[in-house]
DNA sequence: CAGTTTATTGAAAATATTTTTCACTTAGGT
DNA sequence: ACCTAAGTGAAAAATATTTTCAATAAACTG
């Protein structure tokens, strides 16, 4: 992740090695506050400001999605995770890619072609409790 | 819409019936700040906690969905134009329920046995550009 | 390996969004 | 008409995010 941020053409800074170190370690979705608070210990004196950039910037690039919750929309997943469709635990927040995704694409081919909206994106989230969560 | 809510027990006062005309007016999403000068019209008084509070209250009841998009997550559209599946233009703001949404239901069905998740409910929104924003 | 340039940083301030508090009002039942 | 609890709006508080800016440090140059 860090050296295609430098192919990118961004540098690869200590404040962005520690939050990218941090959402390496991290295997579920995570909140602006959370990332600082994992990736602090690799650089201390790093700042919200610079996790908020560096997230935005992640995301940007397509190694970040963001995740959207009935209460709040605050989170961020690593893609290899979540691959655009994804299942959420409403309680212990994990985020588990689901098989199958294949499905979706003659879906939206069809709403493509019935309605002439050029589709750019799509979300596909399945939100509930997790088996240990029930 | 008025109506529901006093058969649910809530009061069918000024403030809710200007915000829900101006719901009902409106075919695309909006934010709270537009509902609010879209309502005023119709009850001068009104400020905008009360819309928060009745879009909240509308959302619980099932007469709105929140609605998400890349950059911000600050909107609400009236349920029965997105059915919880529905297309959004980028740029003109539209929403559009598409048809075919039951496809839907055997992918969940089988991502719940195979997962174990207990699937509460699901978001499936596509966006893009509408045919005239193209 | 300096020296230079320019992207990037972090603190503070500004902005934006949402919720809480609370005294006052009003819908809807008696 | 009267009563009572639900609902209201202004202001303040709480949250979340972005902007500003002087200082720093990557990465390039010679
Ligand atoms: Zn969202
Ligand atoms: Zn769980
Ligand atoms: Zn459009
Ligand atoms: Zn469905």
């Amino acid at each position: 992740m860090g050296s295609r941020l430098q192919e990118s053409g961004y540098r690869l800074t200590q404040p962005r090695r520690a939050v990218i170190r941090a959402l390496t370690e991290a295997n579920d979705w995570l909140r602006p506050e959370e990332v600082l608070a994992l990736a602090r210990p690799y650089w201390r004196p790093l700042g919200l400001v610079t996790v908020y950039r560096t997230v935005s910037l992640l995301t940007e690039l397509g190694y970040l999605k963001r995740v959207h919750l009935e209460e709040r929309c605050v989170g961020y997943v690593r893609s290899d995770l979540v691959h655009g469709h994804h299942l959420l635990c409403r309680t212990c927040h994990q985020a588990v890619e689901f098989p199958g995704t294949e499905d979706l694409a003659p879906l939206v081919n069809r709403i493509s072609q019935d309605t002439g909206f050029r589709v750019e994106h799509h979300l596909l989230e399945l939100v509930g409790l997790c088996p240990s969560c029930q």
